[in-house]
RNA sequence: GGGCGGUUAGCUCAGCUGGUAGAGCAUCGGUUUUACACGCCGGGUGUCAGAGGUUCAAGCCCUCUACCGCCCACCA
């Protein structure tokens, strides 16, 4: 035994602090574009500047990083590339509040570049906290190479996409209906609206009719407070009620004015009374309806969802939500409400602060997305970009094919400003990427830039190529565009895939990447949501500390089905903590009893039956895992890997080599095993494979530079494989006898043992050394019949039956009771198997190996 | 209003192209054997949501139903 230096339990935080700064100091993440291999890559989904590091990404980057890993240790020249997000509004708004906060400033006293310096430095704090934990993880990030969305050379890019887009006509300026979040202070895209069901009220109002104002057309809406704009009242044409009042005129309530009523047939008569108010300034059908018929667009609610334009005073700066009321209260002191409905409807509200939106007129900036889409549509049919799971590619197509123009101005300070610019003297508008010195209509220097940004996602959908430098036609670009994989969770299909495939085509002429993998969502262990409201988040720095990154790296991907949602619970990244401890220990027994003189290359003459068995079905783990890892099931790996160091490395062949330890060949196949084991463990578990490694290593400084391992047809032996199978069986079967008639665990016994076949009967005699050891044998003795040695408890097992000798009358008594159980059972199932056999269709028409099978089983069950 | 998932052991979930149900945790019994008590040995546990169909054979394929969840959608 060597002295070794390895405490008995394995210390986590110890070996992840250790690692991650070696690894990157060496350069092992960082390739060269001219280096060997084929070139792999993934862009990193960025987060938040801002954000703090959260459960969802450690499964978003985690299975990356193990793919990667692999790849890397295949030969493959990998890039994983690190990035992080500006988040234009999240991050606006947290240092805002700070500002209110500390200081009780707006952003508005600061004025807007002394702000955004506020911002640059809150960002440079906030970046090396979130790197920090991502580093944590344990990916294998090219950290030389990371990039930032807002950082100037990205702001290059952005600005020059956008103003090839704009002379594309692609990108177009417009007034139209947008929703706008009063509280953010923005208008979004449709994408960062929730509709939201809210119990709402419909009421029904009384318009009386102008030529005869004692009769009224009754409309229904589920807000008064916007009849204050209205412009007409729309009914169907086809409607027999209303028919002939087409044409006539109401007095509108409360404004003293007079609006028509017209025919349209986008309203439906069935709901409500079947008469329209027209709003065409706060609602999107009635915009559609006043285009049209060409109506006036009276506003009269502002960016802050209060009361404004030309209406009465005493509305005028209400809050809408308190004009409502005061509407309906003036409405009822005129008698003109007809009835009110209690009214369940489904209701925008701003995805980042849920406030109700407010749809709203406003000119902005779109990009024209459906010409883009096409091409975009046309790569995921072709298969030029993959989907896994598949069903996602419907979601994508359904999204795709009714694509709307993408309002992509927003009215924040923090993100990447609009190139436009416009001319105070002529209102020329001009689109460039540096800032005009004069207008090129009329010559005039008074120019002032937008004072709008770019939605985030904008930039975002640029990520893959400007990453890589695609603006510069740069080394990386040519290596590694398109990337080879992007994951991410399936909320963000829209808001970024399909972005991403729909600008990178456009862009470079070729799709961002080939795979999308979709992962599901983090759930909490009774498979709930996590949300902070139901106080049931996992703080993955937490899990990390507690039960090690590996731990929590291992619990993930075995559990991370292609596009499942995952339900995490702690106990079972308690379990995976323990397989450490586990992996530590079993490495500790081998390299405790290594003596130096061991060799990898392998002489398979010269081992024993137990070394040939373990190489076998550590081959056959190692074709099973890279297959597995080709299909992206790398959880089926990570189970595959478990059981075999578990169930079968540790629990039978660390156990067969107690036996064999003196032989330096059997300590060279410890050895060789183990390396193995670290080299497939380490995708999953990077932090305690290197630890080990370290203490076996030859001549690779890292275990990533070790070569994954492959099939290899020198270890096939399939007899011994199976005569090993066949002795487990039995020593199962033996063990289980002795459990069963309670004979004391730690006693040696005497054991009788008995095979027909004389082939098992020399393989057995081969190893009963094994036998011995694990079956707490004194002796074993293989014979002819049993009835002559001695009575005894009987167990049998495959082709062999045992016997372990009584040794008092109690023993027998024991034995007797116990078989009478055990007939009971067996009879029970011999003749569902039988009556199975003589059934009419299954001998004639089911395989014949099938039946061979089912016929062994029975005659198995009728000789016990 | 469309579309998509889920329903398997006490809990959380696997189950690949149909061949007689598995894992982790929990539980029960035994065990401190010289890698590991974060261990070892052994045990119990299921009308695979319900109904029908295809098949020699269905957790897996088809139809319907129920419940749970998600996404998309401008009915005021």
């Amino acid at each position: 035994m060597t002295e070794i230096n390895m405490e008995k339990s394995y210390d986590h935080l110890q070996t992840e602090s250790d690692w991650y700064q070696k690894w990157e100091a060496s350069g092992l993440f960082t390739p060269e574009c001219n280096a060997t291999g084929i070139p792999f890559s993934i862009i990193l989904p960025p987060p938040n500047v801002t954000g703090s590091l959260h459960i969802g990404h450690a499964l978003t980057l985690s299975l990356p990083d193990i793919i990667m890993r692999r790849k890397k240790m295949q030969g493959f020249n990998v890039l994983w590339l690190p990035g992080v997000d500006h988040a234009g509004i999240a991050t606006q708004m947290m240092v805002e509040k700070n500002l209110k906060k500390e200081r009780q400033l707006s952003k508005e006293d600061l004025g807007r570049e002394k702000f955004l310096e506020l911002v640059w430095q809150w960002k440079d704090v906030s970046e090396k906290k979130i790197v920090a934990q991502i580093k944590k993880l344990g990916l294998a990030l090219d950290w030389s190479r990371m990039k930032f969305t807002l950082s100037d050379d990205m702001q290059g890019v952005v600005r020059r996409v956008f103003v090839k887009l704009y002379r594309e006509g692609k990108i177009y300026q417009g007034t139209y209906m947008v929703n706008r979040c009063p509280s953010c202070k923005t208008v979004l895209s449709d994408l960062e609206v929730e509709h939201k069901e809210v119990q709402g009220r419909l009421t029904y109002i009384r318009y009386p009719l102008q030529q005869d104002p004692r009769k009224y057309i009754v409309v229904a809406t589920t807000r008064p407070e916007t009849m204050l704009g209205d412009v007409a009242v729309a009914v169907n044409p086809k409607d027999a009620r209303y028919k002939k009042l087409i044409g006539q005129e109401v007095l509108l309530p409360l404004t003293g004015r007079t609006i028509p009523i017209l025919g349209d047939d986008d309203v439906d008569k069935k709901f409500g009374s079947g008469a329209v108010k027209i709003t065409p300034a706060h609602d999107p059908l009635d915009f559609k309806i006043a285009l049209k018929h060409n109506l006036e667009k009276i506003v009269v609610i502002d960016e802050l969802a209060r009361m404004t334009g030309p209406i009465p005073e005493k509305y005028s700066r209400m809050d809408r939500f308190a004009c409502r009321q005061e509407i309906l209260n003036d409405l009822r002191a005129l008698n003109l409400i007809e009835k009110e409905e209690e009214y369940f409807h489904n209701i925008g509200h701003c995805q980042r602060c849920e406030t109700m939106v407010e749809p709203n007129i406003s000119r902005q900036w779109f990009l024209k997305t459906a010409e883009l889409a096409q091409p975009a549509i046309r790569a995921v049919l072709e298969k030029q970009v993959v989907f896994l799971p598949e069903k996602w590619e419907k979601v994508y197509f359904n999204w795709m094919e009714n694509i709307q123009d993408w309002c992509i101005s927003r009215q924040l300070w923090w993100g990447h400003r609009i190139p436009a610019y416009y001319c105070q003297d002529c209102q020329e508008v001009l689109v460039a990427e540096d800032t005009p010195g004069q207008c090129s209509r009329c010559a005039s220097t008074r120019i002032v830039q937008d004072n709008d940004v770019l939605d985030t996602w904008f930039s975002s959908a640029l990520w893959p190529f400007t990453t890589l430098g695609w603006q510069n036609d740069s080394p990386d670009f040519k290596t590694f565009y398109p990337t080879s994989i992007m994951a991410t969770a399936f909320d963000i299909i829209f808001f970024w895939v399909a972005r991403m495939i729909m600008m990178g085509i456009h862009c470079t002429g070729a799709v961002p990447f080939r795979e999308v993998l979709i992962n599901g969502l983090i759930r909490d262990e009774k498979g709930q949501k996590m949300s902070k409201t139901k106080n049931n988040t996992i703080d993955p720095l937490d899990l990390i500390r507690e039960y090690g990154a590996d731990a929590l790296r291992f619990t993930l991907a075995i559990q991370a089905a292609p596009g499942m949602d995952i339900s995490l619970s702690v106990n079972r990244i308690k379990g995976y903590k323990t397989f450490a401890n586990k992996i530590w220990n079993a490495s500790r027994y081998v390299i405790m009893n290594l003596q130096g003189d061991e060799d990898l290359q392998i002489d398979v003459q010269k081992i024993s039956d137990a070394d040939r068995w373990i190489l076998q079905l550590l081959n056959a783990t190692i074709e099973k895992v890279n297959m597995f890892f080709d299909d992206y099931h790398m959880y089926e790996a990570a189970d595959l890997i478990y059981h075999f160091i578990w169930d079968e490395y540790c629990d039978w062949y660390l156990e067969f080599s107690k036996s064999d330890l003196e032989s330096p060949h059997t300590r060279s196949v410890l050895k060789l095993t183990l390396f193995r084991i670290l080299q497939l463990l380490h995708p999953f578990m990077p932090f305690i494979s290197e630890e080990i490694y370290q203490k076996i290593k030859t001549e690779k400084d890292f275990l990533l530079q070790t070569e994954f391992p492959a099939f290899s047809k020198n270890f096939v032996f399939p007899e011994t494989f199976a005569a090993i199978e066949v002795l487990k069986k039995v020593v199962a079967e033996t063990r289980k006898t002795r459990t069963e008639n309670r004979i004391e665990p730690n006693k040696k016994i005497v054991i009788y043992l008995k095979c027909d076949s004389a082939e098992e009967k020399e393989q057995m005699v081969k190893h009963l050394k094994y036998f011995n050891f694990l079956s707490r044998s004194q002796h074993t003795e293989i014979v002819d019949d049993l009835s002559v040695v001695a009575k005894g408890f009987r167990g049998v097992s495959q082709n062999w039956e045992i016997l372990l000798p009584f040794a008092d009358d109690q023993d027998r008594l024991r034995e007797l009771q116990r078989l009478n159980g055990e007939h009971g059972k067996l009879d029970k199932l011999i003749s569902q198997m039988e009556s199975k056999l003589s059934g009419s269709g299954f001998v004639d028409k089911a395989p014949a190996e099938i039946i061979l099978n089912f016929k062994k089983n029975l005659q198995e069950y009728i000789e016990k």
